[in-house]
DNA sequence: GCTTTTTGGTTGACTTTGTCAACAATACGC
DNA sequence: GCGTATTGTTGACAAAGTCAACCAAAAAGC
């Protein structure tokens, strides 16, 4: 029942891989006029818009200082609005203003395009190994094993 | 021949996923005496003593300057030690000390402790299943992916 | 209802991380 | 040798993250 040592570091290989990888991906950022942070809370408000900065803390498992420093930097940079919270007057209701949606698609442009980039050194049949690898890590993590 | 919509969107949607289990993962450091990027020094400076600055900084992805800092650190609360290098005086070649192999040893514990709770939710077949996702992916991406 | 406790958000003070450029010492190419 | 590239250190910053105090509003207890 207990899992093998074996397996266990495989995990942390994997994790130790990953990381190395989503350090490269990330670099999509530094040269666009949005840090990585403020670019995770437009990706999500363009997700789920009228969120609130409690959502986002919950989401990006971010301080709640620090996000409202960031949302106020985003406000000010004119990407996002905030105005009052129908039914809860502490909160606030996020969206993005059109500008903050041009500047979501562009970053979401260049990073399909990188992840493209990676796609392409693979061939079809490689490509769906890869898919069906990630559903099935996300699928097995998922549920309950966030402990 | 060119990757799909669905799955750059997959390998979008799963590198999300697994940049927030990193962010779990990562919090077996916060109650420990190093902090994450001393952790993964630790780590590395283990697998291959001997090794330089240099190294580090190719295999972490790390600035210069804060590598430097942190082998001061490091070594200023006795975890490394950095001594002459053979055949290159600009050098210093990086050794745990046994104080460090000790830190060492606990860090990885927990986080084999960590990952052990996780693979506890599954069964055995469940986790043959990651295991292989795991090891196809970094297959997958490996070589010349890194682009 | 009124009080107490929780919650959402803001702010200030602070620490840690990360970035950039300058620099000294050494190694390397030729 | 001489110019160039590399290794590591340092200083000066900028950015990110942490912690605690605080206000206003909401929810819970009774």
């Amino acid at each position: 029942m207990a899992p093998t040592t074996a397996q266990i570091d495989r995990f942390r290989r994997f994790s130790r891989f990953y990381t190395a990888l989503l350090g490269l991906l990330d670099d999509r950022l530094l040269h666009s006029p949005a840090s990585l942070a403020q670019g995770r809370i437009l990706f999500e408000v363009g997700v789920e818009p009228d969120c609130t900065a409690r959502d986002l803390g919950r989401r990006l498992d971010m301080d709640r200082g620090q996000l409202s420093r960031t949302l106020s930097g985003l406000e000010r940079q004119g990407w996002l609005s905030r105005a009052p919270h129908p039914g809860d007057r502490r909160a606030r209701r996020l969206r993005l203003t059109p500008a903050g949606r041009l500047l979501l698609t562009e970053l979401e442009r260049r990073s399909r395009d990188q992840v493209a980039g990676i796609l392409a050194g693979l061939d079809n049949e490689q490509r769906e190994r890869l898919d069906r690898a990630m559903a099935d890590i996300e699928d097995l993590l998922s549920p309950p094993a966030a402990g």
